[in-house]
DNA sequence: CCTTAATCCTGGAAGC
DNA sequence: TGCTTCCAGGATTAAG
């Protein structure tokens, strides 16, 4: 589920019980969620002893750097969650539970993650961190403008969705904001993408921006188990104009939005609105 | 270069 | 009511 919008809403609601404190103790309930780190002390301390300074997004990856400059990383994947829980609470499922952090004065966050498709990695510096997970990454997708964009498709010839979907092109957007940001920039998901004009990538960079801010003001967009640190789900969902409505109406022209395959991804566009990938 | 398929998992929905 | 099959917000890898 978390694209860069939920990710962001965890990051936002997750800051003010975590920020500023100090963790207390650590309880990981499987190792192996514990990723790339190399095993050992930092590893199993993940943090202990740390207080939180900043709670860093970049893409979808939610860092949290602490006061002595150790860092922590945290990738949802699929269906991670990051629940912040006040002084006695408990999550609202107990199953999944893979990484919990007892803060001093009470209170903890836990990480929840059925499908394990994210992870949780402890560097020693930030600077490591960034060094290992985010220079590889393509610019931040929600203040992204049209020259960094234009800089980062190149001159590929792959399809302009596949672009967008790729972490080292454009960090942040995921197959439903691709779907939007697309629809919304009037640009055909099969494009390739050194066949758009600058104009068609200016439109492309403003219409992810607006996607993605739009999402988070609406805290994110639930499908089915998407919530934010204090297990809110949010409301964007109701404002898709394509995704997940194959078949239905397109809301700009009423054309029967179009369902297909794109990078192996369910893609949704309107065969109308958006410059088909044969013409101009 | 670029695309496709398989892979890591669980669980909800749809089909019979 | 089962039971089976398919599909999902991500991302990497190998193979063609």
């Amino acid at each position: 589920m978390p694209e860069l919008p939920e990710v962001e809403t965890v990051r936002r609601t997750l800051g003010p019980l975590w920020l500023g404190r100090r963790i207390s103790g650590v309880r990981i309930a499987r190792r192996d969620y514990i990723r790339a780190s190399p095993p050992g002390p930092l590893a199993r301390a993940l943090g202990r002893g740390g207080r939180v300074e900043t709670l860093v997004r970049h893409g979808k990856q939610l860092a949290a750097f602490l006061d002595d400059g150790r860092a922590i990383l945290i990738h949802l994947g699929m269906s991670g969650q990051v629940l912040a829980l006040g002084p006695g609470a408990r999550p609202a499922r107990a199953d999944h539970c893979h990484v919990r952090w007892s803060l001093v004065g009470g209170g903890s966050v836990v990480v929840r993650d059925p499908r394990r498709f994210g992870g949780v990695w402890a560097y020693p510096t930030a600077e490591a961190l960034r060094e290992a997970r985010w220079v590889a990454l393509g610019p931040d997708a929600l203040s992204v403008r049209a020259a960094a964009l234009a800089r980062s498709l190149g001159t590929s010839r792959r399809a302009v969705k596949a672009c967008l979907l790729d972490q080292r092109v454009l960090a942040g957007v995921g197959n439903i904001y691709a779907d939007e940001a697309l629809f919304r920039a009037g640009v055909h998901p099969l494009r390739l993408a050194c066949s758009l004009s600058g104009a068609e990538v200016a439109a492309v960079a403003r219409a992810v921006r607006l996607v993605l801010r739009r999402a988070i003001e609406a805290g994110g967009s639930t499908l089915r188990d998407f919530v934010d640190a204090a297990n809110h789900p949010g409301t964007n969902q109701r404002r898709f104009r394509v995704y997940g409505r194959a078949g239905h109406g397109c809301v700009r022209c009423g054309s029967t939005l179009v369902g297909g395959l794109v990078a192996q991804r369910a893609t949704v566009w309107c065969p109308a609105c958006q410059t088909g990938p044969y013409g101009v």
